[in-house]
DNA sequence: CCTCCTCGTGGAATCGATTACACGGAGGAT
DNA sequence: ATCCTCCGTGTAATCGATTCCACGAGGAGG
């Protein structure tokens, strides 16, 4: 592969020079411009990002750990951090947690030895040591949808606390008294303030929250499977079932369907994270949408702002809930009867 | 950050010994030896993976081009090329291409750019001039899923012929005669691919493919959605439309459900990749399932043998039809009428 | 005509690692 | 005792870029 002296020699300059054309340097002339150039161009020269990042000390990458790939939600997150930053000149490395924190921990150490310029996690538990290594070590770091209380790094993020008190409007309205949750590890700030949001909204219908009406989840669609099937075994068994990621969701339909029950008629089920499928899934589920887009945009604009210095703010967008069919009938033309306005969208 | 030197000066000796304590060298003192990990653990020394690449040539990272994220079969590829190469100590960049040549010859470019060491590609066309001019230059190289005829380098993908056969047997035993296709781009492989296999296949029935039956997607959900009210707004509507990938089933699924039209009763549907939703959807997608984690693997395989000088062996995995509702009733316990035997799966 | 700037250019140091080569000392063979 | 090997170690070159500094030419101003 050619590299910088060949392009020099060929052009009869100096590397400096061929240098400070590919980096437009002004002071170069027209003439030397036009020969490196033309050299360039007979050689199909490109320039070796290695070399160049060891000597200015800038990868112009990112890299992002996600606690699940297979997670739609985080899938679109992804894409809309590469494209932001693509469009800022900026690539990505991605790397899945798979909501391990020792992988967690892994691309952590693995990122950071190739000098990315700056760190985007949602992370997967309290707090590994590589990744709290890393915040305090310095390294441009924002948190995205989950993040670390008591570590000094922006958080980049949605609040679902007025979704999910329209979605227990709209259980209430639809006459649902008994609602469960199927829980995201505590160890994660949106697994214990799903379940908090919940919990409040259920206080203010002068519902409470038993503990049999907990159930402990990993994000994950077994787990969501076998809190379901531990609801349903229950003498008395949840009339709705809230589940606070899509994966989890996704688990409780399939134990609701291997009983032989049918959802809404025998259980009603919402779900946090809008997904493209669960317009497509029988029936349709009602969930908590975030504005995915918006946060992955948001997040790197904060990061690449802290990795030039500037501040990089943290950034809070609300979450809405779209109602589907999943929690009973949708609402007749009639007026609704549940106590707050619930926005609806059409499947 | 401290680097090689800090050690060396911290542990009393030169920074080559501390590049052989480092790398395993056997010639190194025992005494050295303990002195310089002792050294590493008190600063916190990480290795430059950037000064190193430069030096040696290699970056033990090896470039991933999808053509479209968001598409769960890629996900799912992905994962699975990441967790193999993580296996063998690579690490993986993933580049989007969005079913965009644009996009795919940027990412090409950026990771050539970056010198990783090996390039996994599902070409989103004929073949960018970036993607040829790689492959002519001698990077170590290997197609996955989709590859491009004339181009020397090992393919891995899977075949799909006899899952077709299976698929139109099924749908001739279940009395459908009209026969539609949801193609993908002719430029791809996997799109012309599947529409000759379904054509062949049909052939074997008496069937043939008329041009109106034949409609041209892009591997993207509207496309699915176009197609399918084309087909519906014949005179004469297929009774079964196989879809050449999964999102452009899900179009078609919105298309007929948006004519207040009913899976499988007005109209069969079949897709081609499965993915864990169509378990999900309503009703459950009758899909031809590719055996992804181990196209990853063979793919990863396949380029680590290319990079170290090995041949690296294309490989052709079968895939397999898998039955659920979307095509009409389940099978009967009664012997299936079809001709030929089809496998089948529980939802 | 001399001095001083400006501008374009090249030489060389530098980033942080790896590794060929040289060197000194210990130990074995003669 | 002498010579040869082998072993552990250090010095320095190297990878491919960027960039500081110095230098010469040419123009402007006195």
């Amino acid at each position: 592969m050619a590299s910088i002296k060949d392009v020099a020699a060929e052009a009869g300059v100096s590397v400096a020079t061929v240098s400070r054309v590919l980096n437009g340097h002004p002071s170069v002339s027209e003439d030397a411009r036009r020969r490196v150039s033309a050299a360039v161009e007979r050689l199909g020269y490109r320039p070796n990002a290695v070399a160049r990042s060891l000597r200015t000390d800038q990868t112009r990458t990112l890299g992002l750990v996600i606690s699940d790939v297979m997670n739609p939600y985080f899938t679109e997150l992804a894409r809309s951090v590469e494209e932001e930053a693509r469009a800022l000149g900026y690539s990505v490395i991605i790397g899945n947690a798979d909501e391990r924190p020792d992988l967690q921990d892994h691309h952590v150490t693995t990122l950071l030895d190739r000098r990315i310029d700056g760190l985007l996690v949602s992370p997967t538990d309290g707090g590994s040591p590589g990744m709290l290594g890393a915040a305090r070590a310095g390294t441009p770091m924002v948190f995205v949808d989950r993040w670390i209380p008591g570590v000094d790094v922006p958080v980049v993020r949605s609040d679902g606390r007025d979704a999910v008190r329209d979605l227990v409007a709209h259980l209430y309205g639809l006459g649902h008294r008994r609602l469960a949750i199927i829980a995201g590890p505590a160890a994660t700030t949106t697994g214990r303030e799903r379940v908090d949001a919940f919990r409040a909204a259920l206080g203010a219908y002068g519902l409470d929250l038993p503990d049999a009406y907990t159930g402990q989840g990993d994000f994950q669609a077994d787990s969501g499977r076998r809190v379901t099937e531990g609801f349903l075994d229950l003498a008395e068994p949840p009339e709705a079932v809230f589940a606070a990621d899509n994966l989890m969701a996704l688990g409780a339909l399939d134990a609701v369907r291997a009983r032989g029950l049918r959802v809404p008629d025998d259980i009603a089920l919402a779900a946090f994270d809008d997904i493209p499928w669960f317009v497509h899934t029988d029936p349709p589920v009602t969930a908590i949408a975030q504005p995915t887009r918006e946060l992955g945009r948001a997040a790197v604009r904060a990061l690449i702002d802290r990795i030039e210095g500037r501040p990089g703010e943290s950034v809070t967008l609300p979450a809405r809930l779209v109602v589907r069919r999943s929690c009973g009938e949708p609402a007749s033309p009639t007026p609704p009867q549940s106590p707050s306005p619930v926005r609806r969208s059409t499947p």
